[in-house]
RNA sequence: GGGCUUAUAGCGCAGUUGGUUAGCGCGCUUCCUUGACAUGGAAGAGGUCACAGGUUCGAGUCCUGUUAGGCCCACCA
């Protein structure tokens, strides 16, 4: 038994034991009507992605949570999946194909998402496996995606109920476009980013006369401009309003108009509308009975209602038209100017605010009882503040752009009649109830065979696909069934908790809650757990581009999965945003290293094949009864942490139980009685408490570190499974052979019970007997390190307590006193007094006196200390000489006087103490 | 502009509903290769809890304000 290794070797375990968990079907759950279900749906990652840190801390609290409740014995299911990503996974295709120098229009649609398949196919599972290296326990069998069939035909029947409910509409609108994509995004899809602009004043002349000025940032849109606003309340420009203006550079008459949006302040109050380029100046546009003209053409440049300026990008038009303007003298001024700008959250490229023919989702109906399932407490927010954002969020809910112009994803299920649009029914005629909405418009899961209107079968469906999000916010009830009734469904939904970030409270969570309520009737989950941002050390988010990434597979390389998790819960405190470095992984590290070895000492000294435990109160001494009553406070504790999602409070409780009591002191203070019986089989007290301290010690461990937890526990004991299967690697080769045949498979830590805290061990007293137990010692430590005397040299201690109580305390742990602090003697009597040439520690509770006499060379260590006192004392001088120095004092900053001053204190009292010192010598 | 969040030892962070002497990890100093572990053990140094007020018998914790970071949202061109 000596043979294992006194290192915990991650490389030897984690593959094996893995790959027989999931053989074992652990991981698998079906329906059971003999236990209460508990869901968890995986935050769907990007298909062809890779794992990162922010994957690594989301899935390792999802797999505590799952373990945990396994462990106690609910049906836990964990559905894992992947998301398909359109516009990314699209943007990557394409990208490689250019390399084979072929377009995405040349190849056709159909053949571009062959390609992407082939590429799900080769890069699909990546972000799987790796999931699997962390310890991911999901039900893999259960694996989904969302452009799997069933995925794919609950978006249809959600986008034709949502139709048929009147939700859905197309129409002419602003939408954010993104002209490298060349494709419509949601507003949370471009966010904004600050960006130094500039704010250009425009002069644009009467058709007579001098003229208005105007302020825009983006002066290329002036082409598209087809009025100038001011506000009906300003003075300045009052009696201008309905005056016609001639357009710079397009020599276009177009009028002033008034309207309230119009901020007085701003710029010169007077605005340029361009209806197809700005959102506010369409609904102005709008409320004037203006025409939008369009100059922009979907790749970003100038259309050809830009004039000569057809063709030219987007950027380079502006610098164009300024020139251009600056030459005409119609340039007022440049001011610097800060703003937001949308950026692409995809490709960063900048956002054209667009008018193009789209599909909505209308929002505000949706939001509506997703709002009051928050307000009412029946979905929970952890941290609790998520509230308040979902809710302003929800409150000012807009709708939803849905339709995507690339070809990666679920294409619409709309049809459209080309006869009925030829001869362009009108509405008032339209029959069919699924197209109440337009005419020639037909929405359906499958193509119709002909018009419903016109019965012509010149049918042709929408070209563009659903936002990816479409299908994701249906993954609680579509991953388990839905749109079928499905057993899977009835019993796992609602889901218990929705771990995740909060980068997609809004794409995903406050959406998946409107779609579980309006489609299953019922809210997805009841609680929603959002951990933090995952940075590095400067607090920047960890990002490709920025090249600060951490890869999580080479932390498992160099230091194991279960220290990556260990580690990162360690920093992780409840919704606080995380700050890595390499470095922070040695934690979990050295942490495994300690119960690896603590279990090594225990198997070493207890021997294999001990089975059960006594563990009654008349075999225990004060020690076992001790870490009897730690180890249930600790349970209790534990487990009420995990209940509110205290992930690192639960961790740093175990971690101090397990290397501070367990290690630092139980072990250490049962040693010589497990030594000197050596590896016996006699069951009953200390050992017993050994073993079963350890495995509940074990137990609580596994859902934050599941490998090392799992190895230990096959390595220590005998088995109660009489299967003969093979032990192949779960033992350590050494273990298997010294322990023959005797031991069998033993059933999995993780198929094992919660340990449950039993209060008949809790025992108040006897921790603080311990307390002053450790005292004592402490204190005999203390005057070891101060006197520099070696643990090899055995002291004798004389302690006179000082409270009733505190005699029998410390005579009853005499034994572990004198093992912990390498006594000679001890004497324990109230009537004590000092002895010559002691020294002595005085606690509340007793004195204590060290006679070194014999011990130590008396006037030796007189001389030394004096020697130092010496040395300190010019120390001082130095010290007290420089703050009396008047150009130090005139010169130096008040801190670094301070500092001086309290360095000067502090070695005053270090020459008092070694007074006294030399003074009881 | 609105909202959220952070400020505690050199660094990174805990600190639950206010309650003894403010903890942990890293780092630092001294000692120790003692039969589980040097990825270890023992001892130690190091803190005006950002600042200013207030509530209270009592504040790191609650309230108000200030300062400095970070994040999110937002259609002032």
């Amino acid at each position: 038994m000596k043979d294992i290794p006194p290192r915990y070797n991650p490389k030897d375990y984690e593959e094996s034991i893995y790959s027989k968990w999931e053989k074992s079907g652990f991981f698998h759950q079906e329906p059971d009507p003999s236990k209460k279900p508990f869901t968890i749906v995986i935050p769907p990652p990007n298909v062809t992605g890779i794992l990162h840190m922010g994957h690594a801390l989301n899935n390792t609290l999802q797999d505590i949570l799952i373990r945990w409740k396994r462990m106690q014995g609910f049906a836990s299911l964990w559905v894992p999946g992947t998301d398909h990503v359109g516009i990314a996974t699209q943007n990557v295709v394409e990208r490689s194909l250019k390399e084979k120098g072929v377009t995405r229009q040349e190849l056709g649609r159909e053949k571009f998402v062959d390609e992407v398949w082939k590429w799900r196919e080769q890069y699909g599972n990546t972000i799987i496996r790796q999931l699997k290296k962390l310890g991911a326990s999901c039900d893999w069998e259960r694996t989904r995606f969302t452009m799997d069939k069933g995925l794919s035909e609950a978006v249809l029947e959600a986008f034709v109920r949502l139709y048929d409910k009147g939700l859905i509409y197309r129409g002419n609108y602003i939408i954010n476009w993104c002209p490298r994509c060349q494709t419509a995004l949601s507003d949370e899809e471009a966010p904004h980013q600050d960006v130094e602009g500039k704010l250009y004043y425009i002069l644009y002349p009467f058709k007579e006369g001098e003229g208005i000025v105007v302020a825009t940032t983006r002066p290329e849109t002036m082409l598209g401009d087809v009025a100038v606003a001011v506000n009906p309340k300003d003075r300045r420009y009052k009696k201008l309003i309905g005056k016609k203006l001639i357009l710079p550079i397009m020599e276009k008459e177009i009028e002033i108009i008034a309207d309230d949006f119009v901020d007085k302040k701003f710029g010169t109050g007077a605005v340029k509308v361009t209806p197809a380029h700005d959102p506010n100046d369409f609904e102005m546009a709008k409320r004037h009975g203006l025409e939008p003209l369009r100059i922009m053409s979907p790749d970003g440049k100038m259309n050809e209602n830009a004039g000569r300026f057809n063709g030219m990008d987007r950027f380079e038009a502006r610098k164009s038209i300024v020139a251009e303007l600056e030459e005409k003298k119609l340039l007022i001024k440049i001011e610097k100017h800060d703003h937001a700008v949308g950026h692409c959250y995809r490709c960063h490229t900048v956002i054209e605010p667009y008018l193009s023919l789209q599909w909505f989702v209308k929002m505000k109906p949706l939001a509506e009882p997703a709002i009051e399932a928050v307000k009412s407490g029946k979905i929970k927010f952890y941290p609790k503040r998520w509230t308040k954002v979902y809710l302003n969020w929800m409150e000012n809910i807009r709708d939803w752009c849905v339709s995507r112009q690339i070809w990666w994803g679920h294409r619409i299920p709309v049809y459209y009649c080309e006869n009925c649009a030829k001869t362009g029914i009108p509405k008032s005629k339209v029959k069919s109830q699924k197209s109440k909405i337009y005419a020639g418009i037909i929405v359906s899961k499958t193509k119709p065979e002909k018009c419903p209107e016109c019965n012509s079968t010149n049918i042709k469906q929408d070209e563009d696909v659903l936002d990816t999000w479409f299908s994701s916010w249906l993954w609680p009830f579509s991953t388990l069934g839905w749109p079928e009734k499905t057993k899977d469904l009835e019993y796992f939904y609602p889901t218990s908790v929705l771990v995740t970030a909060p980068e997609i409270l809004f794409f995903w969570v406050a959406r998946m809650i409107m779609s579980g309520i309006e489609f299953k009737k019922d809210i997805p989950f009841s609680d929603v757990y959002i951990h933090g941002t995952v940075r590095d050390v400067t607090g920047k988010k960890m990002s490709k581009s920025l090249g600060n990434i951490i890869d999580p597979l080479e932390i498992i390389d160099g230091f194991s999965a279960d220290a990556l998790r260990f580690s990162i819960i360690s920093i992780t405190a409840a919704g606080q945003d995380v700050f890595l470095s390499k470095e922070k992984f040695e934690i979990g590290r050295n942490f495994a290293n300690k119960i690896w070895n603590a279990s090594r000492f225990v198997l070493m000294n207890i021997g294999l094949g001990r089975q059960g435990s006594r563990l009654e109160a008349k075999d225990l001494n004060i020690a076992d009864k001790w870490i009897l009553s730690r180890l249930n406070r600790t349970i209790e504790v534990v487990t009420k942490a995990l209940k509110n999602y205290g992930f690192n409070e639960a961790e740093s409780l175990l971690y101090d139980f397990i290397w501070h009591d367990f290690c630092d002191w139980y072990v250490e203070m049962v040693k010589p009685e497990i030594m000197t019986q050596g590896s016996g089989l006699k069951a009953g007290g200390t050992k017993d408490v050994l073993i079963h301290v350890l495995e509940d010690s074990l137990k609580l461990l596994h859902p934050f570190m599941p490998f090392v937890t799992e190895a230990i526990w096959q390595n220590m004991k005998p088995l109660q499974s009489e299967s003969p299967d093979s032990l192949g690697g779960i033992l350590s080769p050494s273990l298997v052979s010294v322990a023959g045949e005797c031991i069998k498979e033993r059933e999995s830590i993780m198929v094992s019970k919660w340990p449950e805290p039993e209060k008949r061990y809790v025992n108040k007293q006897v921790e603080s007997d311990i307390e002053v137990v450790k005292e004592a010692i402490v204190n005999i430590r203390n005057i070891r390190s101060d006197m520099n005397i070696p643990y090899s040299k055995k002291l004798t201690v004389n302690i006179a307590p000082l409270k009733a109580g505190i005699e029998s305390i410390l005579s009853d742990s005499m034994g572990y006193i004198k093992a912990l602090a390498q006594l000679e003697n001890l004497i324990i009597d109230a009537k004590l007094k000092k002895p010559k040439s002691s020294l002595s520690a005085v606690t509340e509770n007793f004195n204590m006196y060290i006679p070194l006499e014999g011990v130590i060379d008396i006037d030796a260590e007189k001389a030394r200390l004096s020697k130092k006192q010496d040395a300190l004392k010019q120390q001082l001088v130095f010290t007290e000489k420089k703050l009396k120095d008047k150009n130090f004092m005139d010169h130096a900053p008040e801190s670094v006087i301070n500092a001086e001053k309290e360095k000067a204190e502090a070695i005053k009292e270090q020459i008092r103490r070694m007074e006294k010192t030399i003074k009881d010598l």
